[in-house]
RNA sequence: GCGGGGGUUGCCAAGACAGGUCAAAGGCGCAGGGCUCAGGACCCUGUCCCGUAGGGGUUCGUGGGUUCAAAUCCCACCCCCCGCACCA
């Protein structure tokens, strides 16, 4: 067993190697093709955990892989401070929110003394930005580091600036009217991240319908205007204030509460006096449709919180309603006036549902089994009701025009008649009401006016997207539907924020350009980011004063519009350096392969789509896109509160790099979720370590002098340049899994086959260091790109120099392909296993084995199977064909079976291997069995004896050299 | 509701696009053996059922169909997961 290894010392010592050697920094080289890729920059608002080095590490492979295959290779990094929770999170730091200081101390270990350093947004990030760099440092990505930047940097605000002018010229920049989540407190829209327990604000559309009483409105909230034809009263909480206002000119009677939410959806809301519930029950109403006088009744479930706290009662078709006049006709049993009123407020059946009488609210509180209106099994009525009617329901006869229609088309085609008539208004409301903003303030539905959007929807706009869509490669190809689905289905999306990190609007500098819209072409932005480092002193003064570098700069280096000599004028910038620029510009762009989690496919690699298609010239868009699933940790998904999150430089420090990059790539394919777990890591690190012990036992010396091989040497090499094609297809589609799979694991059992083979080791009489130091350093050079510091450490220590990461990959070489001798190899294991099969079935322990290998007029007969089948011979005509041969008649009745044999399982084989076995022709089998019957005595500790059916002197006491086929020797055994 | 992904032998997970060499890779777990003072370490063997001759039987969510042949192709159904926006 291999001594432990101290991993992190290992690999540190090579990644100071390749950082002093730069080997990853890239520049443009014209006697080499590139190859770009670029994977989603974090978000440095917490420390990255070995979830995130999935697509990381998946982009590193595949940087390491074309770099191998002679592609002059560039993966840079960047940061993205754009947005709203790195805002809003030092925001809570610096109020104590305890919530917030346990994650950082407890979960992320920052010393407590840290956090006030952290208060500030820009220091937070930066904090977090520097920790993320560690580790991925540490675990060996291959990046350009000098080419990082962040979203806040002043050079790339002016870059967005210039993006964002030229959507706005091609009219891709709408303004509009918009209704969001919003906290009046902070005046602010509110995401899921804003939200006390990270709830997603969910907004709904509700109706209100006018009721009137002379002039004054009673606008009720529903979500089933067509129920309008079944109201028999109205109800309003009584214990609480209402209003009467001028709403729009129209004087409107709601609940109190209601007014703020009118007012931030535009309704110009003047409060004339407030009137206490008491003043307005037992009042009377009209119908707007019916024009029915219908009662106003006190109905304590009314949410206040809830529309305008105005609500139709329709008992025949909603359940609460029903339920609660009949607990009101208890209540009200000894007052003769409200019982008056309530015996004339009888349930109307408007709606015909299969299976249901006319009063469906009443079978289903009898279903239900409800006693009061405080039952909860009320709201599983509601819903079935609701669903039900909705969908298979039938307006009945006292509904007008809309008689026979399914309640589905009726609820449009009222809520049209009604708008027409100025009946009828829509309000917006949270579904999910309360959602509670961090700062403790209830949120509400705003409509922001004047937002700016940019323009999804343009026509022209997803033309082009579809175009640069269908020449992308897409991986797993199963997410090119997805991406179809976004491109069509994305319309207007607010591009810019009040709040946050970013850059400012630049003809709107009230707005800041919101966090998903600005990282969309930042992966030009890396062959800038280059100069404006490495020129400092030219560039410094732009960081100064941005204005100063103008869009000019930008359309010469990127598009190659304008003069050289312009640009140069206006910039001072020296005309070799903007050629530079333009230059490796055109040379790295586009990106062959953009990497990222599924998560983004929906947004932002569909906008990335959107953005380089029209920015760009057709042949800068981007080539291809990967999104991998998610990493689960011992099966279940990571979450903070279970703790169960490993930061990605804690695994790394417990497990070693490699072995975190195999762990987070080996278990699930490329889309599918795939499960790290602290076994896993630990099995990865002893079969890495035990690759090294294989090398460590190599040692460096090679062997000299020509080989010969035998028959089972060129198996081996064989069996290698297979293995080579296979793990080369599966990275030319990156998938990871299989390759790590056939190059960590499989390549052992041809190794561990022709180590048994061979048998015990023999001084100087065979080939067998010379060949595993050809499988290892080519195993070595393939696994370069998924474990870089095992394979440096391999590669050296067998005696390489140089850097495997700069190695060539292996070459599928065809003339290391040898068939004859996969196939004898083949044939030996299958009557090894074979013999096997029949000791475990008999219990015998074998003194004696016999192999009788087929006679030569089976394989004539076998060979003309495969030729018959080939043909599509009937099965009659081939026997009739066979037995026309007359030393085939001679041999009577077995050569009938077996050709009816032959040519049945001939018909049933693959094609392909019917037609290698043809081009195979005869297989020498004799001489294969005699080179391998010391292998089957060493197997088996007996003798083994080896005989041709036909041979005359043959020793066959059961006759079994008859059950002898081609590819499958008769076996008997004593 | 719309869109996408998925249901494989105890568990995880390949195979499906290109039907046949598929009782179906690999890992974990389990059982037996080896090594060992011992082992959660390592190595071998087995792991759907039956079988004293390499065989047979029954399986890949359910029910149909196409085919000489279906885990794989077609149709219908059931169940699970994800996305649906102003949020990174």
């Amino acid at each position: 067993m291999p001594a432990k290894l101290d991993w992190r010392a290992l690999e540190r010592s090579w990644q100071k190697k390749w950082n002093w050697r730069k080997i990853y920094e890239t520049n443009l080289d014209p006697r080499k093709p590139k190859y770009y890729v670029t994977a989603a920059y974090p978000y440095p608002n917490s420390p990255q955990h070995v979830g995130h080095a999935r697509t990381y590490t998946i982009a590193d492979v595949n940087a390491r892989y074309h770099r191998m295959k002679g592609y002059n290779t560039l993966f840079p990094m960047g940061f993205h401070y754009t947005g709203t929770p790195l805002f809003a999170m030092s925001k809570r730091l610096g109020e104590g929110d305890p919530e917030i200081v346990e994650t950082f101390t407890k979960v992320y270990g920052i010393p407590p003394a840290m956090l006030e350093k952290l208060k500030d947004p820009k220091s937070m990030a930066s904090y977090f930005r520097e920790d993320i760099k560690k580790g991925m440092m540490e675990i060996g990505f291959s990046i350009d580091w000098r080419r990082e930047f962040t979203t806040v940097d002043p050079l790339y605000n002016r870059y967005i600036e210039w993006h964002f002018q030229i959507l706005n010229r091609k009219g891709l920049i709408t303004k509009g009217t918009h209704p969001v989540a919003w906290c009046p407190n902070d005046k602010s829209p509110v995401g899921v991240v804003d939200t006390q327990g990270d709830v997603e604000p969910d907004i709904g559309e509700s109706y209100l319908v006018k009721f009137r009483k002379d002039d004054v409105i009673y606008p009720t909230s529903t979500l089933r205007p067509e129920t309008v034809f079944g109201v028999t009263n109205l109800w309003i909480n009584p214990d609480a204030t209402y209003v009467r206002a001028k709403v729009d000119g129209e004087l409107w009677v709601v609940i109190k509460e209601a007014v703020e939410k009118l007012q931030h959806q535009n309704h110009k809301v003047t409060i004339e006096r407030e009137i206490p519930a008491s003043e307005l029950l037992w009042k009377t109403v009209q119908n707007p449709v019916t024009n029915n006088e219908i009662p106003i009744l006190p109905g304590s479930f009314v949410e206040p919180d809830n529309g305008t706290g105005v609500v139709m009662s329709v008992p025949g078709h909603a359940p609460y309603d029903y339920q609660a006049l009949t607990d009101l006709k208890k209540r009200y049993a000894n007052s003769a006036e409200s019982q008056q009123v309530l015996q004339d407020t009888k349930p109307i059946s408007i709606i015909r549902l299969e299976g249901f009488s006319d009063l469906p609210a009443a079978d289903l509180i009898g279903k239900f089994k409800v006693k009061d209106q405080n039952d909860p099994h009320l709201e599983h009525a509601t819903q079935e009701l609701y669903s039900k009617e909705f969908h298979d329901g039938i307006m009945r006869e006292n509904t007008g025009s809309y008689s026979g229609m399914l309640v589905a088309k009726a609820r449009e085609a009222i809520v049209r008649e009604l708008a027409s008539q100025g009946k009828i208004e829509t309000l917006l409301e949270l579904r999910n009401a309360p959602v509670v903003c961090r700062c403790g303030t209830k949120c509400l539905v705003h409509i922001l006016e004047n937002q700016w959007f940019i323009n999804y929807g343009d026509p022209e706009w997803k033309k082009l997207a579809h175009k640069c869509l269908d020449q992308m490669a897409i991986l797993p190809e199963e997410l090119r539907g997805e991406f179809n689905y976004t491109i069509d289905w994305l319309r207007e999306r607010a591009c810019a924020r009040a709040v946050g990190l970013g850059t400012k609007l630049p003809w709107d500098q009230n707005w800041i350009i919101e966090a998903l819209s600005d990282s969309v072409v930042y992966m030009a932005y890396y062959i800038l980011s280059k100069y404006f480092t490495k020129d400092w002193v030219i560039f410094k003064k732009f960081e100064n004063d941005t204005s100063r570098l103008p869009d000019a700069f930008f359309n010469f280096t990127l598009l190659g519009e304008g003069t050289i000599d312009t640009v140069a004028e206006q910039t001072r910038i020296p005309k070799r350096i903007l050629n530079a620029i333009r230059a490796e510009f055109q040379y790295f762009y586009p990106v062959d392969m953009r990497h990222s989690a599924r998560d983004l496919v929906s947004n932002h690699l569909s906008f990335y789509i959107f953005h380089h298609s029209s920015l760009f010239p057709e042949k800068q868009w981007p080539k291809g896109i990967v999104a991998n699933g998610f990493v689960l940790m011992e099966g279940a998904k990571m979450s903070k509160s279970l703790e169960n999150i490993i930061p990605l430089r804690q695994g790394i420090a417990k497990f070693g790099s490699d072995p975190v990059r195999v762990g987070v790539m080996a278990t699930a394919e490329l889309g599918q979720d795939t499960d790290f777990s602290e076994g896993l890591a630990l099995s990865i690190q002893e079969r890495l370590s035990a690759l090294i012990g294989q090398a460590r036992k190599l040692g460096a010396k090679k062997t000299a002098g020509k080989p010969k091989f035998s028959t089972l040497d060129r198996w081996m090499v064989s069996r290698l340049s297979s293995a080579v094609q296979s793990a080369t297809n599966a990275l030319d589609r990156l998938r990871v899994r299989e390759a790590i799979n056939i190059i960590l694991y499989q390549l052992d059992n041809d190794i561990a086959w022709y180590k048994r083979r061979l048998g015990p080791k023999k001084p100087r009489s065979d080939n067998r260091d010379r060949i595993l130091r050809k499988v290892l350093e080519t195993r070595t050079r393939m696994m370069a790109p998924l474990t870089p510091h095992t394979a440096e450490e391999i590669w050296s220590r067998i005696g390489n120099k140089g850097f495997v990461v700069q190695a060539d990959w292996p070459q599928e070489s065809e003339n290391e392909k040898d068939a004859l001798a996969e196939r004898a190899e083949a044939l030996i294991r299958q009557a090894l296993e074979d013999t096997g099969e029949i000791l475990k079935a008999t219990g015998i322990t074998p003194k004696r084995i016999a192999y009788y290998t087929a006679s030569d007029w089976k394989w004539e007969v076998y060979l003309k199977a495969l030729k018959a089948a080939k043909e599509k011979m009937r099965q009659g005509d081939f026997i009739k064909d066979v037995m026309g041969d007359p030393q085939l008649r001679s041999l009577g009745k077995a050569a009938v079976d077996y050709a009816a044999k032959a040519i049945q399982q001939a018909n049933q084989m693959p094609d392909e291997m019917r037609q290698s076995r043809l081009r195979d022709g005869v297989t020498a089998e004799s001489t294969i069995f005699a080179d391998s019957v010391d292998f089957y005595q060493r197997e088996f500790k007996c003798t083994v004896d080896l005989w041709n059916e036909g041979d005359p002197s043959i020793n066959d006491p059961k006759g079994r050299a008859r059950m002898s086929e081609p590819y499958r020797p008769a076996i008997y055994l004593e």
